[in-house]
DNA sequence: GTTGCCATGTAAGGTGTTACATGATTTA
DNA sequence: TAAATCATGTAACACCTTACATGGCAAC
């Protein structure tokens, strides 16, 4: 449950009401949820009930109330010790590579065309991946190393899309080399 | 519901048991799910009552009867539908990326040692996937077009982990950087 | 007057996991 | 005698998603 500590982390940056954090997490691309309110609002009540989160009511005029959560001591100390601890191997999981394995029914127009089709949406998303960083880090910047680990996070998904480019392109290349021969 | 298609990708294969698509999967790397009871069971049932496949009985002396399953001309269909369809985006979704996030209530040491910890199972995950590919392709190769993309599905992993370690570099070094800065 | 924002939440469903239940047989 | 293999399946739970319920206020 990795959400959870990305909450904690936010709430560390500044206090939030759920929707604000839903409002985030929907626009950000470095914390991937969807920030639907089936997550984050259970999540802030365990939080809560955990002591990791305290929250306060702010009135704001003709707007319903909101609960403002905050981080607690006990928080900041759960989301130091998940930060240190042993990261996650990251799994590789893309699902046209399935579809790809059983491609081999396809004639070489459906396959170059289905290649195609894969490669424009990662060319895409990788365009603006490359966009989102030039308008600069989206996260917090409390500190100039705080600041360089957001770029770099964002750069880590624009490595990854251009990869998968490359790796298309030598697809095509053997692809090629064998209808030739 | 992408298993399905990669169950149907199998018995197109060749007919197989649920307990035969199980190890397979749970041996398979390109085919990355874990191959649970869970999953495969219901799913047969569900491609049978949907008539993508059929299944006989195969009674095999001390050993417990199986249902070996078959794929039907309606299945053949069904696969190679899913096959020639838009291809979904692929998300970058790696946990150790909103770990790095909060990452900077860590001083330099501890943030290194993260580092490093990460890049260790990188590396070994990298070494891993290149060892697979020196025995040969794990899946089908009814002709050499089919040998070919399973040979390049398995070198997809390999590039990505190999772009996630120079990532990783790059990261050192900015922080280098900084540091001396 | 319909759409959209503010703000809380619930319902239902898809997809995946580990662990268990059952029961015979083979191997160490 | 303990374990692993063969073979089917269920239970419980983790995580994530879209869509809905409620209700006032603002903007076009």
């Amino acid at each position: 449950m990795a959400i959870k500590y990305a909450i904690l982390g936010l709430l560390s940056w500044r206090p939030a009401s759920g929707y604000e954090l839903r409002k985030y997490f929907s626009e950000s691309v470095a914390l991937y949820w969807s920030g639907n309110s089936n997550q984050v609002y259970p999540t802030l009540v365990q939080l809560h009930k955990d002591g990791l989160v305290e929250s306060e009511v702010r009135q704001q005029g003709n707007y319903p109330p909101s609960k403002v959560y905050n981080l607690t001591p006990a928080g900041e100390t759960a989301l130091r010790e998940w930060v240190v601890a042993d990261p996650p191997v990251p799994q590789v999981r893309n699902p046209f590579l399935t579809q790809l394995a059983w491609a081999d029914r396809l004639n070489d127009e459906e396959l170059a065309s289905l290649l195609g089709r894969y490669e424009r949406e990662v060319q895409m998303k990788s365009l603006m991946q490359r966009e989102l960083i030039r308008r600069g880090p989206e996260g917090p910047a409390r500190t100039p190393r705080e600041q360089l680990l957001w770029t770099m996070i964002a750069d880590h998904d624009c490595r990854i899309y251009e990869a998968e480019l490359r790796w298309l392109e030598r697809l095509r290349e053997e692809l090629g080399k064998r209808r030739t021969a």
